[in-house]
DNA sequence: CACATTAATCGTATATTTGCGATATAAGAT
DNA sequence: ATCTTATATCGCAAATATACGATTAATGTG
């Protein structure tokens, strides 16, 4: 990278890259589904779903709350851990904010 | 990575990723809102607006072509990229059918 | 034909991500 | 107090992503 540009982009091109960013690995897109259809939250169940160590889903979660994504508690020796849905919310809002007003006028583009 | 494990996960779960991997930098972000907000196709005019060099938004064009979010044509010396709204759309389908759903009952979970 | 223009690709440097095992931490159980 | 269980964190290796300049390819212009 040499050195980073994505600072000179708006905050709102680099929030709606964060949050596609935190989307952009299976693993996590794994959680989520776990987290989305649950009532409850989870703990390590997650591990156990997920093919991979125990660590590397912790790092997957770690990502996930640092995003904003998802919200966590410490319960003594276990965590738990939902959606945030609010997040969810304001990320489909802009991102159809971007698209969806251009997307009927647009349809039969040239290419 | 030590060895890919991506392919352990669903197609599905893929699918989305790759589209979020897609605009999981604010370049490609950019790069997609000029792209909609035209009525005709771009090509380097891209290059002037971006701070990046040609080399960099060309490696851009190209993640964005191959993820399918945008459509491009080779015209002699000039390219023509545009959105792709189909692929917008599967997205969004997708992405909501992952969530919406479950949305209303969990909204006010645990954490 | 030589030259300018536009965009893709190559090579390369650096940064970031992914993944794991080992270790640390924090509580409850014995 | 020691042991167990559940998670987080550290340190490292390998893979990918980001960025750029230089080069190449394709076409139109003088």
């Amino acid at each position: 990278m040499a050195f980073h540009k994505k600072e000179e982009f708006t905050q709102k091109e680099q929030d709606l890259a964060n949050f596609a960013k935190a989307m952009s690995h299976p693993a996590r897109i794994a959680i989520l589904k776990v987290l989305a259809h649950r009532n409850e939250c989870i703990c390590g169940e997650i591990v156990d779903i997920l093919p991979l160590a125990q660590s590397t889903v912790s790092q997957h979660l770690k990502e996930l709350k640092n995003a904003g994504l998802i919200n966590g508690t410490v319960d003594g020796p276990r965590s738990c851990y939902c959606i945030n849905w609010k997040a969810f919310e304001k990320f489909n809002s802009e991102f159809t904010s971007l698209f969806n007003n251009l997307k009927v006028k647009n349809e039969k583009a040239c290419c």
